[in-house]
RNA sequence: GAGCGCGUAGCUCAGCCGGUAGAGCAAUUGACUUUUAAUCAAUAGGUCCUGGGUUCGAGUCCCAGCGCGCUCACCA
């Protein structure tokens, strides 16, 4: 695969851009190995960000290895600033005002509200892990917590005990007036209540590895800097554990930008090498405002993967990393549907233009083969997002098979065991029908006229129960219309010559049964739904259940 | 104010090493034997933000300007 090599060297995809950096930095150490992280403070719920972080760092961390192939070990660590103390109460947990008396402690020592995991800290590890095990990531976790308290900092905390000074005057000119004068990169937790302190150090011993402070009662304390007595505070933490840990690559959102010269300086002054970076844009909400978890504006992983793939997921954290886009509803039937497109295009383009195609990224490499549906003639065609949402909002059902109906007119053979991903899909589009489309139906009731023609064609549709011939019953329906609503303008005819419909009367079908204005082919849609149901629907527009069924469903979603 | 990014068809965006402008949606027309989802075929459309520069040649590279977006206290 010399080929693939040589265009990666070549290919301005961004991975392969940020993954060359990584290939220079291993010519000029010549270290044997390479290692990704990505941070994560896990003061709530896993945020989308964050999700993306790691999405995005497997893409350069992928990259890498292919432009290696493979001779220099990779590993990505997902480090949870669990220690990091509990400065509020977050507003989505239950049993908040419990919460309150361990504010300040670290997240590992604060009980967990949903009484599940021996922590906060520790269940919204495994919330992160949880989710990052969905999307199938190779990745190790670390626990800040953990790493102090085994003592697997301890080096370093002395080392940042012994270079306190250097520390300090790279932060202090970085620092207001008033936060210079108490700030302290040394956070001890207090022996007496168990919270982390944002207190000055009146004396650091960089022999002996020991602080000395006052703590909350006033008392002085002194105590050594390592076993997790000691945490370090946010900026020399960074620069801390990417010396102890050796990180060579580390990206970030645009808030963090103005800190990268500190974060780095003081990596090196403890001793370490500055990772290499790369700088994302952060995402926008519905109204253009950048998404934060303390905000809890915009959309979750979850909600994004009732709606969508984790695919699509992938493909919006590959596209544009450097541009704020908005990250919302209305942007995931078109991920779905471009990842589809980038999916089928894939195995016939030439290895450069691969390199530049989402799904290899999205796959490390190895795309699956996109699913297709053939017609009689054996036309294959792509089934879209975008196509599956028009037909779940004409069949106005949430019920997959009706859709499978519809796909089987296309393509008889077509079925859940042979389309695992079709199927996945039409419970996507079932949802965000129920979610996005349902709500904004409106039944209206028959006229007089509509409902004499209504019952009319109740009545005739009962002599074919049972018909799935989608051309008589829509001749059944003609017929009907033809005596209700005939198109006296003369447009529009009959093959026999007799006079066509009024566009009324589809129009009346579409309103009173539907709750929209347009509509499938009627007699198609009988067939697929079925014809005594259809009568039952027809019914149940005369007499009003359709409106009040539906004025239900509105109030029961508030 | 500083930093980063963006400005291409009505909308959302592609345009790789500089070589006569592309897609999807929307629109219009037609096919599918009666207009009505999907599908298929076709048509229409742009001063590539502006002005300079480099070049045989610039949407693409360089400079300047205009417009827009985001970030930049504390906390992480």
């Amino acid at each position: 695969m010399p080929d693939l090599v040589a265009s990666a060297h070549q290919s301005n995809a961004w991975p392969f851009e940020e993954a060359r950096k990584l290939v220079e930095r291993v010519n000029r150490t010549g270290q044997t190995s390479v290692l990704f992280e990505t941070g994560y403070g896990p003061s709530g719920l896993p945020h989308i960000g964050t999700f993306g972080e790691v999405a995005r760092t497997t893409m350069v961390r992928n990259a890498f290895r292919v432009l290696t192939e493979d001779k220099i070990p990779t590993r990505l660590l997902c480090f949870s600033d669990d220690m990091d103390g509990m400065r509020k109460v977050p507003d989505n947990v239950p049993n908040r005002e419990a919460l309150a008396e361990y504010l300040h402690r670290p997240l590992t020592r604060v009980p967990d509200p949903f009484g599940e995991f021996e922590s906060f800290g520790h269940h919204n590890n495994a919330m992160l892990r949880r989710f990052l095990d969905t999307f199938g990531f190779d990745y190790e976790f670390a626990s800040a917590t953990d790493y102090y308290t085994s003592g697997r900092f301890d080096e370093i905390l002395r080392h940042v005990a012994e270079r306190y000074q250097a520390v300090m005057d790279i932060m202090l000119p970085t620092l207001g007036e008033e936060r210079r004068a108490t700030y302290s990169c040394f956070l001890p937790i207090s022996p007496k209540s168990g919270r982390v302190l944002y207190v000055p150090m009146k004396h650091v011993d960089g022999i002996n590895g020991t602080v000395t402070f006052d703590d909350e009662d006033g008392s002085e304390v002194t105590m050594p800097v390592t076993g997790g007595n000691v945490k370090l505070q946010w900026k020399p933490d960074f620069g801390a554990r990417w010396a102890a840990l050796g990180v060579d690559f580390e990206m970030y959102g645009k808030d963090h930008q103005p800190n990268t010269m500190v974060y780095d300086s003081i990596c090196r002054a403890v001793g370490g090498l500055a990772p290499e970076h790369f700088v994302y844009e952060l995402f926008l909400d519905d109204k253009g405002q950048k998404i934060s978890k303390s905000k809890g504006n915009g959309i979750t992983i979850d909600d994004w993967l009732t709606y969508a793939s984790p695919e699509s997921l992938a493909l919006f954290m590959y596209s544009k990393p450097r541009e704020a886009k908005k990250l919302y509803f209305d942007v995931i039937p078109r991920q779905v549907d471009d990842y589809l497109t980038f999916l089928e295009k894939f195995p016939g383009q030439p290895i450069k233009e691969q390199l530049g195609n989402p799904v290899f990224h999205i796959h490390a490499g190895q795309p699956p083969a996109a699913e297709t549906i053939s017609d009689a003639a054996n036309n294959a065609t792509t089934v879209t997002f975008a196509m599956l949402l028009n037909l779940v909002a004409v069949a106005n059902s949430e019920d997959p098979q009706v859709l499978w109906g519809f796909l089987r007119r296309y393509s008889s053979t077509v079925s859940a065991e042979n389309h695992p991903g079709l199927a996945r899909m039409i419970g996507y589009a079932v949802a965000y029908f129920r979610d996005f489309v349902r709500p904004t139906k409106v039944y209206r009731a028959a006229t007089e006229a509509e409902s004499a023609a209504l019952a009319d064609l109740a009545k005739a549709l009962a002599e074919h129960t049972g018909s799935t011939d989608g051309n008589l019953l829509q001749a059944a329906v003609y017929e009907v219309g033809r005596a209700h609503f005939p198109d006296l303008s003369g447009k529009s005819k009959s093959p026999d010559g007799r006079p066509g419909v009024s566009q009324t009367w589809f129009s009346t079908l579409y309103q009173v049964l539907l709750g929209a204005d347009r509509g499938p082919r009627f007699g198609s849609f009988v067939a697929l739904y079925g014809v005594d149901e259809t009568c039952e629907l027809i019914r149940k527009g005369l007499d009003g259940s359709l409106m009040a069924e539906h004025q239900q469903f509105l109030a029961r979603r508030g």
